[in-house]
Order: C-alpha cells, then structure tokens, then sequence
DNA sequence: GTCGCGATAGTCT
DNA sequence: GACTATCGCGACA
C-alpha cells in the first residue's frame, strides 16, 4: 500500500493527516502526521518554488514522492513531500506529529522528553531527518511515508500558514485538534 | 497559559 | 547585505 498523492496540493495535505513518517535509523521511529501545511509552485508567493527551481528547491520540482529537505533559520531542517506532476514544485510540510514507536530513541535525540514533534524543526531532529535525505523518495528510500488511519474530518481545522510574510491568508495548513 | 527575544548560516538580491 | 516555511528559554499571569 502506497500513499496517493495525486491531486490538487492543498486536497494532498489534509489527506497526508493519520499517514505515518517512519525512519529506521538506529532504531525504528514513526510519528502520526498531524500538522501539514501546503505550498504551491510558481503561482503561491509564499513557496520556495515561487521564483522557479534552484539548487536549494530542486526537490520541489521532482516526482511525486521525492523529499525536500531545506535548512530553516540556519539551525532547524524541515521536511516536504512533493506532490503532484514532476515541475510543478508543488509540495506538503510536515510540521508536526506525535511519536508513536520508538519514543526512547525520540527523546534521546530531542533531549526532552515533551514536545518531540510538535513543529517542523522538532519533527525532522525526532526522526532523524536531515538534507542528507533530501531528494530521497518517500515510497523506497531511507525516510518512509504509510498511510494511516484518516482523522475524524470533523477534528480538522484548517487556517492560514504559519511563519510566513506573503501570501498570508491562503488557508493552507491543516491540523488535527485530537483529543483537548 | 502567553509574549518577546536571540541564535545561526545558507540562499538570494 | 538582508531575509528567513523555527526553537527554546525566561519573564510574566
């Protein structure tokens, strides 16, 4: 079973809520996506992919599956999905998840043990995730995406993306509020 | 619980 | 030379 990421990128990104990230380095570690945000190609100005490819997006521009890892305020990785048609440059941040399997690995890695994957810095450091991956496919390479249970639609909110300075009120990122 | 702030380095103008 | 698709900490409440 592979996850389908055919569609328009906004329709890709809730459906990648409940899908597992799973990497299988020292030990095997999964997390349960529950924050996504999409970004468009050349027609979203608050995408990578807005001013056409570079070296650092490349990735963006791949197939359907290809893992684009970029450097976040020098300091953090953050990890995207890209989806649709190969040029597109279409693509879905994971910004965040809860641990599921391997949490004494997480926290080891994390140094804390409290919010390991909640935001798109913590996600990637929980899973070991870094631009050695990046351009990797989500479907055989090291870093793997598996479909998961769907979320209940009715605990999904969606609201504007978060940490960006154009395009601000296009409602592309989508949490799960489970359980609080 | 919220708010403000500094760290830090690659990428692009 | 400016600008980030962020995080953790400390100060408050």
């Amino acid at each position: 079973m592979t996850p389908d990421l055919s569609g328009p990128v906004e329709i890709v990104a809730r459906r990648l809520l409940g899908h597992r990230l799973v990497t299988e380095f020292e030990d095997r570690t999964v997390v349960v996506i529950d924050e996504v945000e999409a970004y468009g190609g050349v027609d979203d100005p608050a995408s990578h992919a807005y001013r056409g490819p570079t070296t650092r997006n490349a990735s963006m521009f791949g197939a359907a599956g290809t893992l684009y890892v970029y450097r976040s305020y020098g300091i953090h990785w953050c990890a995207n999905v890209a989806t649709g048609l190969a040029g597109k440059g279409q693509a879905v941040l994971i910004r965040g998840g809860r641990v599921v399997e391997g949490k004494q690995t997480v926290v080891r890695r994390r140094g804390r043990t409290d919010h390991l994957a909640d935001g798109p810095g913590k996600l990637t450091q929980a899973l070991g995730i870094t631009g050695d991956h990046d351009g990797t496919s989500v479907f055989r390479g090291p870093v793997r995406l598996a479909p998961g249970p769907a979320p209940d639609p009715a605990a999904i909110r969606t609201t504007p993306r978060i940490g960006i300075t154009r395009e601000v009120d296009r409602p592309w990122r989508f949490v799960v509020v489970s359980g609080q």
